[in-house]
DNA sequence: CATAACCGCGTACAACGTACCCAGTGGAGG
DNA sequence: CCTCCACTGGGTACGTTGTACGCGGTTATG
């Protein structure tokens, strides 16, 4: 009944009214969490292993968390911190939404683990807020708040989806502790045995494709990015235009 | 060095040689923990409990299966079996994307601890590679395999996106054990809290927004899947029009 | 029919999150 | 000043998890 009132980990005080000073802090134990995810993944950020981080008893992490999950949505709203969203919106909506997007990417691969923390522990943080806040803010001016949310819904769902792509990758070859060659010397046979059974003619030009990639990984991000980005151009009224044409630069109009 | 050399779980046989006849199957055990997972989420699927749903020991599952992992493995690529691709890809490329995004999401929402299941366990299994073939099927004719990978990034990104938000308020409901009603009087302070500090104008917006929603989330999806595929129309040659207009019929072309 | 390869599964263990308890500490009230 | 008690850090312990190991029984193959 003392602790149960508190529906989120934004609700509760980091620190009460009288006693002795803490010797630790919520933000030392969530950037202890974060040093050891990005080295090891999220998975080996145990309590145990937390708490001996920053030098301290395993319990002790309890007079600041009432919980791992709590601990994980601290994790999760400090890594939206590193979004730099400084100057959004500027009034210059593509060149916005790039910067937002190309941020979210990099985060992602700074901190691919985060590809296992789920949404519905993300919410209502500070940093979520303010993410929110000024990525909604670039395009209010120019449409309806419905208007808004679905356009960043295919926004949002590109960025994480092509991150969460480019990221399992990596963080299956973490788990597995095999090196890349290793990987596909493993992986090998059941692609062989696939493209041999020439059931799967599209997978073939896939892998295919793969092999010799056309674009850089970056390339293909900000491709598919100026398509979305496109998409959202076409939905926008005429006077959402950009007061100068200087973005766009790398990247020409498509034609097959 | 028995077991290690394989890779993942589509690569190990399911039955040896010789020996008795196995009491169990991989089909039976994966159906018995997608049944756990629907009434009482993933983590409640742990193997003593799903092996007590087959009326097995807690270690038969090992004789089937390398580790609790691979077995998420064959619980994922269950799931896509139940995303209807009969006739896709159709000729009619409109009509098939709608559908695929439809029947993801239905998939999704039936299950909705799949949020839970990462990318990276995801690949190579039987029905994930059918999916993959018919869905880039459906473009194949139409645009070279990078413009095909990039597209459908776009619209998997929306669905997947669309879907996890869906499914994450679901999912707290459940681990939280709370109502709806309970869970909004909780987190009101919250909210209320956010509201009144004025920091978060377009927040509020938000917030207004989904007390008296314009939409249903059907047609919210709907709505924004219609941009997705105006978008993707977009980047076609003018040769890939579908052969008759019967499409789109519920929603109109979007003027402000 | 002997044998080796398989079966189901009971026991056991390490690692996890965390409940509970304790002794020590330092600001508030006298 | 002293006293008090809400607080602190953290040791011990418990329930639950995935799973290694090994047993005794079963069956296709030689």
């Amino acid at each position: 009944m003392t602790d149960a009132e508190y529906m989120n980990i934004w609700m509760r005080p980091e620190r009460p009214a009288r006693g002795p000073k803490p010797a630790y802090s919520r933000a030392q134990i969530t950037e202890a969490a974060v040093r050891i995810a990005d080295a090891e993944g999220l998975e080996a950020a145990t309590m145990r292993r937390i708490a001996a981080e920053i030098g301290a008893g395993a319990m002790s992490l309890y007079r600041y968390v009432p919980s791992r999950d709590d601990l994980v949505d601290l994790v999760a709203d400090r890594l939206m911190a590193e979004i730099d969203l400084e100057g959004i919106p500027s009034g210059d909506w593509r060149a916005d939404l790039t910067r937002y997007a190309e941020g979210v990417r990099a985060m992602w691969l700074r901190h691919p683990w985060i590809a296992t923390v789920h949404r519905s522990r993300t919410s209502f943080g500070p940093n979520q807020l303010l993410l929110i806040e000024r990525l909604m803010g670039v395009l209010d001016a120019f449409v309806s708040i419905d208007e808004n949310l679905s356009l960043m819904a295919i926004l949002n769902g590109y960025v994480e989806g092509a991150a969460r792509e480019e990221v399992s990758r990596a963080e299956e070859l973490r788990r597995s502790g095999l090196s890349e060659s290793e990987w596909m010397a493993r992986s090998g046979p059941r692609i062989h045995q696939l493209l041999e059974s020439g059931e799967y003619p599209i997978f073939r030009k896939i892998v295919m494709e793969a092999r010799q990639p056309h674009l850089s990984r970056d390339d293909q991000f900000r491709y598919g990015l100026e398509r979305v980005l496109d998409c959202i151009a076409a939905a926008l009224p005429s006077t959402a235009e950009p007061p100068v044409a200087a973005h766009r630069e790398g990247q020409q109009d498509r034609d097959d």
